[in-house]
DNA sequence: ATAGGGTTAG
């Protein structure tokens, strides 16, 4: 006869697994039927023993009402119903989940009573069955009042724990078996060890592992597969490989674990592999594994694979359930497949919340906006609920679009539904907030927060960084540190960008070195954000340092490093280190992003090498305006006005609406060329055409254009028409004329005007320096130069070096010449020899 | 015993 056991897995396989005690299980010696035997009641025992087999093959098949029927028939006939009777329609119950039908047998059993209710045998199948059915207070108090609690009460006690996230009571009861001297086994191990890993108690996991080896269970591939999954989820996914490779038999679920270890570890790539070589092996792929197949190539944005994945699920004839649909509507939606994607959610027969977020975040995501909020809609009338991650991809959604409106609404919901207590819907709130520029309201609801994780912090302190409020920046940064929050990389990252955006370079750097002391490593962004607020302050050669020390550091540059390094070059006009960085980006394939060409574009241009701007530009296909823009500008710079002028016309052909900063280019190259009639159409353009304000620099230029022109009266009608206060630029090129013109009445009345403006801003003395410039007065710049230096406007070199630029640039244009780029490299060699002077270390170059 | 969704920094 095969062995009862309550825990309904009959392998041969595993039963030497099994203890002494629980092979002597009373259910195991059917005593009253020997007793009818000794009756001479063999009849009896003919019709029991039938009425036994009917009811259990009847409840294997999950037919558990006509066992029922049968058991009500036994009673009619007055049988005696023995233990083993109600033992197997309990656990048919157990099977089937009839929670209803197994309280009546319950009730029959008290009924019934006298020898079946204190028997060990019904009373742990009623805890089990109890426990199976998440009936976790009347398992409880049954299982508190048994007369012995035995290896199989305590398992599904334990199970039960496990199931209901009990881990911690799941744990203390494992303990508590052993101290009364029941000692765990194969069934009982994995959900210790679940429990283990859930709580990552990485210290009793390893006892258990002890004990596992101790008493002989670590061939159980259970037990093997739990401590894999133990160790994965206790980020111990060496150790997984370990008790992996020890393995002496290994199912699907053993690989499924390592594979899900390694996924859950960030290793997307080895469990990858695993998944090759499983398929090698020729073990049984199930949905499991796909489905964690598929979560590794999302993360890796591996399309190829993730596609397999797919094909590889269809084509096994695997069920597509809600998860492995899911996942594969996950893989999709991040590899940016919306088609793919929406064609999957419509094919899923069975959707719930998590596929329905999945959706939402795909389009979000991917910017459409429109059609995420269509299924927000859908969803809500299929009568779904948002739930915290719905709402999570609708406010990131307002933040990426600075959606006030719509994220207050998302808000409200929240507060209606109580999701702000959830820290990572509360970070989402206050990033909204902050990206609408609303940090009042980031701050408030920051403050009503009870709970603060890293990211919660991490989330106002980015906040404060994008505004430059260094200050405040820092006073929350020390104020988590007494909270018990130790920073982390971005929180570092933050604090340097709030220097930097507010000008604090030194404090920047000190910062950065701060964190190495305190062993936190820079990553990408810590380095690209050094690299880029260096370069947007002026500290280009510190920042072509930085980015040297970033390689040495073995880190490789990415798209927006190496935009930042060349713009650097391009402020240092270094030519040479341009053309390096070049051909890194074209060796690394980052030469099809756009900010990168447009970056080139720009280098080139500016570092006197036309010629290899336009190169640049030809062969990139997708032109956006910010390339056209460096484009024009190049050529505004080298005085190719006409050039620069028909690419603006070109902008009209292919669709692309000039913006102010096209105007700024198109207009200096104008006015240096001294095309008067399309600087003044231009000018109208701009206003009529395409809506554009003009700045203070735009009318600056034809202000000047007018000017030298000689049409002063033109010039000086103009500039009463500005909407703005004359700034000392406007003034200085109106003076230059004067000066040329000898209108000396007109010149010093703008001089006074120039007088007048704030006496220690650098912008006037380099206006200055530019009016006596326009006139050729080159000593006198220099004296205005060297007064700059002795107020200290003149604080580091590249500063001086943009200035000398514009000064030589004034100097060239206003000869009516073409600007000479060997001119601009002499003078640069001149001034990188004043500033080794000065102290600071030469360039490469 | 194993599986799916979300938040912060350039």
């Amino acid at each position: 006869m095969a062995s009862l056991s309550i825990t309904h897995i009959p392998n041969p396989q595993f039963f030497h697994f099994k203890s002494e005690k629980s092979r002597r299980s009373p259910h195991f010696a059917p005593i009253h039927v020997s007793k009818l035997h000794e009756n001479g009641q063999s009849s009896r025992i003919v019709v029991y023993k039938s009425y036994l087999h009917q009811i259990t093959s009847l409840c294997k098949d999950g037919k558990i009402q006509e066992a029922v029927d049968l058991l009500t028939e036994m009673e009619s006939r007055d049988l005696r119903i023995g233990p083993q009777i109600y033992g197997e329609i309990l656990q048919g119950c157990v099977w089937e989940r009839a929670f209803f039908t197994g309280q009546q047998i319950h009730a029959r059993i008290i009924k019934n009573g006298d020898f079946c209710t204190r028997n060990e045998y019904v009373e742990t199948k009623l805890v089990v069955f109890y426990a199976k059915c998440d009936a976790r207070d009347v398992a409880n108090s049954l299982f508190r009042r048994l007369s012995v609690q035995n290896v199989f009460s305590w398992a599904a006690i334990i199970g039960l724990h496990c199931r209901l996230g009990s881990y911690e009571e799941s744990l203390l009861g494992f303990c508590e078996m052993q101290e009364i001297g029941v000692f765990p086994d194969n069934f009982v191990i994995p959900n210790a060890l679940k429990a283990c890993g859930a709580l990552q108690l990485i210290g009793f996991g390893k006892g258990v592992h002890g004990y596992v080896v101790k008493v002989g269970l670590d061939g159980c591939v259970f037990v093997g597969s739990s401590l894999v999954d133990m160790y994965g989820k206790c980020d111990e996914v060496e150790d997984a490989r370990k008790v992996f490779d020890r393995m002496p038999e290994r199912n699907t679920v053993a690989w499924n674990s390592m594979i899900v270890s390694y996924g859950q570890n960030g290793l997307n790539k080895e469990a990858l592999e695993m998944f090759y070589d499983m398929r090698v092996e020729g073990v049984e792929l199930t949905g499991v594994t796909v489905s964690s197949f598929l979560s590794a190539s999302a993360n890796l944005s591996a399309v190829e694979e993730g596609r397999q994945g797919h094909a590889i699920a269809v084509l096994s004839g695997l069920e597509l359930d809600n998860n492995l649909g899911s996942s594969i509507l996950n893989f999709y939606g991040k590899v940016g497949l919306v088609e793919d994607a929406e064609l999957v959610f419509r094919s899923m027969f069975e959707k719930d919340v998590v596929t329905w977020n999945l959706l939402i975040s795909c389009y979000v995501q991917n910017g459409e906006v429109e059609k995420a909020l269509d299924m927000c809609r859908l969803m809500r009338s299929e009568n779904m609920r948002f739930d915290s991650v719905t709402l999570t991809s609708v406010l990131s959604m307002c933040a990426d679009t600075s959606n006030l409106k719509l994220g207050k609404e998302g808000h409200g919901y929240c507060i209606r539904h109580n999701l702000e207590s959830d820290v990572v819907v509360a970070s989402c709130i206050m990033n909204m907030y902050a990206k609408c520029k609303r940090i009042g309201s980031a701050i408030q609801v920051f403050s009503s927060t009870t709970q603060r994780d890293l990211i919660l912090w991490n989330t106002l302190l980015a906040a404060y960084a994008d505004l430059g409020l260094s200050g405040e920046a820092l006073k929350l940064f020390y104020r988590m540190q007494l909270d018990g929050v130790p920073p982390n990389v971005i929180s570092y990252n933050s604090i340097i960008l709030g220097f930097l955006r507010n000008g604090q370079v030194d404090e920047a750097k000190e910062m950065f070195s701060q964190m190495q002391s305190l062993n936190v490593l820079p990553n990408l962004v810590t380095w690209t954000t050094l690299i880029s607020g260096l370069t947007q302050n002026g500290f280009g050669c510190d920042a072509i340092l930085v980015f040297q020390q970033m390689q040495e550091a073995g880190i490789r540059p990415n798209t927006v490093s190496a935009t930042s390094a060349l713009s650097a070059c391009r402020d240092l006009a270094l030519l040479r280190y341009g053309k390096t960085i070049h051909g890194y980006v074209i060796r690394h394939d980052l030469c099809l992003s756009i900010p990168i060409t447009t970056s080139l574009v720009d280098m080139y241009a500016k570092c006197g090498s036309i010629c290899q701007a336009k190169n640049v530009f030809n062969v990139v296909v997708n032109k956006e305006l910010p390339i056209y823009n460096a484009m024009i500008s190049g050529y505004a710079i080298h005085g190719q006005a006409l050039e620069a002028l028909s690419l603006y016309k070109h902008l009209e052909d292919v669709g692309i609406k000039p913006d102010s900063i096209t105007f700024s280019s198109i207009l200096s190259a104008c006015n240096h060329a001294g095309l008067v009639s399309e600087g003044l159409e231009l000018l109208d353009d701009m206003v009529s055409e395409h809506s554009v304000k003009p700045t203070m620099e735009h009318y600056s230029c034809v202000v000047s254009l007018l000017s030298k022109s000689g049409d002063l009266e033109k010039a000086y009608e103009l500039l009463q028409t500005i909407p703005y206060e004359p700034d000392a630029q406007i003034l200085g090129s109106l003076l230059a004329a004067c000066k040329e013109r000898h209108e000396i009445e007109l010149g010093e009345y703008l001089s006074e005007h120039l007088l007048k403006l704030e006496p220690d801003n650098s912008g006037n003395y380099i206006a200055l320096s530019n009016v006596y410039a326009a006139a050729g007065m080159w000593n006198v710049v220099t004296e205005v130069r060297n007064v700059m230096k002795g107020k200290g406007l003149y604080k580091n070199p590249g500063c001086s070096w943009i200035h000398i630029g514009e000064e030589l640039h004034v100097f060239v244009a206003g000869d009516g010449s073409h600007p000479k780029t060997e001119e601009i490299y002499a003078t640069l060699a001149l001034l990188e020899m004043e500033m080794h002077l000065m102290g600071y270390s030469p360039m490469i170059y």
